[in-house]
DNA sequence: TTGACCTGGGAACGATCGTTCGATAGTTTG
DNA sequence: CAAACTATCGAACGATCGTTCCCAGGTCAA
């Protein structure tokens, strides 16, 4: 019985380590196949699969699903997946976070003023240009030639820039508010 | 004069698009070279500069250089990289976020118990198991058969859970701590 | 102008690649 | 129990890979 998941573990592993994959021999001393036939197969399974592809030179590229992760749910004490395919939410984190690529940049946070918000210094915004933003977002603006985050709030009618951070003063622009763009997703790195 | 930079964007470009390399004789008709030993000349020169690596299987593989990525600072009102597009889509936030993806895990977080520490309810944690934790990470923990997330230090030699909320209390185990895994990441989508 | 130097093209070569084809062992099916 | 199937192995093969060497054309300094 062949044990694909830990095979594409393994691959999974090595690429994340080297950014590539390696040959067919290379493959097989890393799963523990000793023929490079064996590997074929085991690829063509994963290629149906749809976690492998090829590319137009015929080489082997990771495909859609080659980045999936598991979601567990906190109130399960079942350990992740062990045979539980049913109710498996899996995603990736780039299509969950970036719906539009090229109108999306990484901003790195500076300062504590949003820090209420639970955003703290060091984090990284994802930021997406030219979307319409309400009150209640949380934007990028351009205040004084710098980049800003702040609580897009309406007073008055009038938009205002609320920090998340008592120490902060809310920002009245005095004329058009310009912004850069808006946060729809904060990704933060430990160690 | 070789026209590097220019070369490294196509590159760039084709990796970002298959997360793979091509052959040499591929990459000539990507970048312009004619012949196979321009091409190894020219990643000779990459290579050199860092932005290329082989892996032990003395394959091509991307350098650390390779994903170098303008991530905007917010101290600058000059708008990130009008003109060079090309070199800006290469680093996925998998790749930044998830050093070993079988051993990776994302739970979703339930509850204000670490408010304090920026985490939010309704944020995914990105977890890794059987990684070893120390004092002052933030871990997933396995208390009355339930995850919790909790952040982890010493109170006399002995481990304790602490939360980032002053309505909570500090957990200390009876008996052994069970560990489920330790957080090295964090991610969460607005609107 | 000459000659050293650099860059890219072309061809040849051995090494390595991934495919293919049986054979074998273990398991499932009838 | 026999037959069919599956997963692996091992060996052989042509294709392709990346390296290497040499040459053509351009640039720059003497």
């Amino acid at each position: 019985m062949p044990d694909d998941p830990a095979y594409l573990a393994q691959l999974q592993d090595y690429y994340a380590r080297h950014r590539v994959f390696p040959p067919y021999s290379g493959i097989g001393r890393l799963v523990g196949l000793k023929s490079k036939s064996s590997v074929s197969a085991m690829l063509a399974r994963l290629r149906l699969a749809g976690f492998l592809e090829a590319t137009p030179d015929r080489r082997l590229k990771p495909g859609p699903r080659f980045f999936e992760r598991v979601v567990a749910d906190s109130v399960r004490a079942g350990f992740p997946q062990p045979a539980d395919d049913s109710a498996k939410e899996t995603l990736t984190l780039d299509e969950y976070l970036i719906e539009n690529p090229s109108r999306t940049v990484l901003v790195r946070v500076k300062g504590d003023s949003m820090i209420d918000a639970g955003i703290q210094p060091g984090d990284i915004a994802v930021v997406q240009r030219s979307f319409e933003a309400h009150a209640g977002d949380v934007v990028v603006a351009i205040v004084d030639d710098e980049f800003t985050l702040k609580l897009l709030d309406k007073e008055d009618g009038q938009y205002v820039l609320k920090p998340a951070n008592p120490a902060y003063p809310v920002i009245r622009p005095k004329g058009k508010l310009e912004l850069f763009g808006v946060v729809v997703g904060m990704v933060r790195k430990y160690r």
